[in-house]
DNA sequence: TGTTAGCACTCATCTATGAGGAGTGCCAAG
DNA sequence: CTTGGCACTCCTCATAGATGAGTGCTAACA
């Protein structure tokens, strides 16, 4: 496979930025024009029509310009673009807009989803943090009606997660009480991902496993931690934003978009493929997705921290044709602000 | 003001079922020729003037066929339609639907408004039981950094409400359990409507007024419940069916209604106006709920019970031209079934 | 007086047609 | 290798006419 002359990625560049602002097939006139490239169309035509051998362009039909591929935009994306830097006015915006806030995290999240939304003009999207990912701080059982019980899991960073188990026999409020307590001193602090394995441990230890009331209490706390603590919701915001884009101006395709963002749970999985290998800013195209609903959708993406640790992923999705050069700083930046807030010595 | 005769009605009813089926403007051709109305054309076409004439049709251009008004509609709503029974196929359906559930309360309305919006084939929509329709269970407060507590309320209808206090000066995790402690057994069993009252009774008592620790802890309680007990939230759902009616075929439309559902407070409130007066099933046409954005839609509601207390409304938002006689057997199906789900002698 | 057939008229929708224009590919000359 | 020129393609848009559903009105009829 050839290399891309320099000439050869300026036109590339110059197709794509033209064609991401104004959505419209690019002709050769156009970039020779007004690109600064010092060729005359006529060469500019032999370079394009180079560029869609190799796929990186391509023609709607024969007389119109060309947009780019995937592979095109990925290309460019990877080695072309530079994302301006945000104007400070802007910055500033971003911070008002999280300014007087409920320290309540999922607040915080649910306001930075629309944050996010409403900067970048399309659908705003905060991945909560997982469970796991966060330390234990209290337990508490409370006895709603006979056998019937419901357990509240509260973590060191405000999240709260709550379960109803149903019993095979009817245990008391006094006892439930008691588990708590053991189960708060014993598992203070410790990160949830591990709490499982401190349960398992703990059970074979001698005084456990002959008072029935830690036996108890610890093969209870065990079906709430056996709960997908590696699971995760996620707030989508501004979806209507999304109406904004005329390539979304077709009903059909506006309406697969919505509904495969009502099915939050395929957005859950693209978000967590982005936690994998947590590198700032990062664009994931639809079609490098492997959901057939998302291929016309594109991902922006950062994960957000507190000190050291990853809680979550948040970004905007949009079609594929976006202001990628605006929306990464804006992306990246209430990233930052977000783990800014998060940042607290005392919480984890 | 004239009544109308009979005829008038058998015409008006004709023409607004002929209109829900097709969404096309129907001519006095096929009125007199489908709805056994032993008339010629031309007489209906009288009687069709004089309907529009009154105000319950009306002519989309000369040479169209009439459609209702919401005037038409409303008349046809009250006094003409009778809805099918639902079959009992149908009715296993739903039923089914609801099989191998969880008890937890939230995800039960969830799957409700699930289920509303496939049967109906519009967006289901389920408002949350105010916390002030239960009775109170259980508080707590947990210390998560200094002057920082999560309190956390629990019904006993497994409503979980968190809250998170910023205190002025620092107050230890026992300390925090003793409040919790006092309160549980102060309020266990009150209906949370009544609690305030109850908090504000206990501070002038003269136990109360010397002792430290009990002020403190009403006083901190009443931080909790002075927050919105009124308040609460929804769960719409399959806001994409409402993409199959042709009359949402224009997209600025189709985007209006979508944000205007986004925005989940004015269906807060156009669900809550239906709670005041609680009858049966009801129906609220956009056009009679004072909100602007609200015009082009309709909903079919029905309040839910646990026993006689009177817990939320859920129901069925979709175009002013619905399947009605069909929609509102399943709204009221949907609504008698969960509310004989969350009977229960042992809750409240 | 109410009902009906008939007829002229209106107006949205559909189809065909053609002009206009953006953009291409290719060729021959520089 | 680059460029100007030219024929060609094909989308888009506007126009015009045909079609047909449906109406209002009038005159005749029971």
């Amino acid at each position: 496979m050839t290399e891309l002359t320099k000439r050869d990625q300026e036109v590339l560049g110059a197709v794509v930025t033209d064609y991401i602002q104004t959505g419209e097939p690019v002709g050769s006139r156009t970039i020779s024009k007004r690109y600064g490239i010092r060729v005359s169309s006529a060469t500019i035509r032999n370079v394009m029509a180079d560029l869609e051998e190799l796929g990186f362009l391509l023609q709607p039909h024969t007389s119109a310009g060309r947009i780019p591929t995937d592979k095109g935009l990925r290309f460019y994306l990877d080695s072309l673009m530079q994302s301006k830097a945000l104007e400070d006015a802007e910055r500033a915006m971003i911070r008002q807009a999280f300014q007087g806030m409920q320290k309540d995290l999922k607040e915080t999240l649910h306001r930075t989803s629309r944050i996010l939304s409403k900067f970048c003009r399309q659908a705003g999207v905060v991945l909560w943090p997982k469970l796991s990912s966060t330390r234990f701080r209290h337990i508490e059982f409370v006895r709603l009606r006979p056998q019937q019980v419901m357990a509240v899991l509260i973590s060191k960073s405000g999240l709260l997660h709550h379960n109803l188990l149903e019993l095979k026999e009817d245990i008391g409020q006094d006892e439930l009480d008691k588990y708590s307590q053991y189960l708060n001193e014993l598992l203070q602090n410790v990160p949830l991902g591990e709490v499982k394995r401190r349960i398992l441990a703990e059970m074979k230890k001698e005084k456990v496993i002959f008072d029935q009331l830690y036996s108890r209490a610890l093969e209870m706390s065990q079906r709430v931690f056996h709960e997908n603590l590696e699971s995760s919701d996620i707030y989508i915001e501004g979806q209507t934003n999304l109406f904004n884009n005329p390539e979304f101006s077709d009903m059909q395709r506006m309406r697969r978009i919505l509904e495969a963002l009502e099915d939050k749970s395929r957005i859950v999985k693209l978000l967590d493929m982005t936690l994998k290998t947590p590198t700032g800013v990062r664009i994931t195209l639809g079609s490098e997705s492997e959901l057939d609903e998302l291929q016309e959708i594109s991902l922006i993406s950062s994960p957000y921290w507190r000190g050291d640790t990853l809680l979550g992923v948040l970004g905007v999705i949009g079609p594929l044709r976006m202001d990628y050069s605006r929306i990464i700083p804006v992306v990246e930046f209430t990233a930052s602000l977000l783990s800014q807030l998060l940042e607290d010595p005392e919480t984890c």
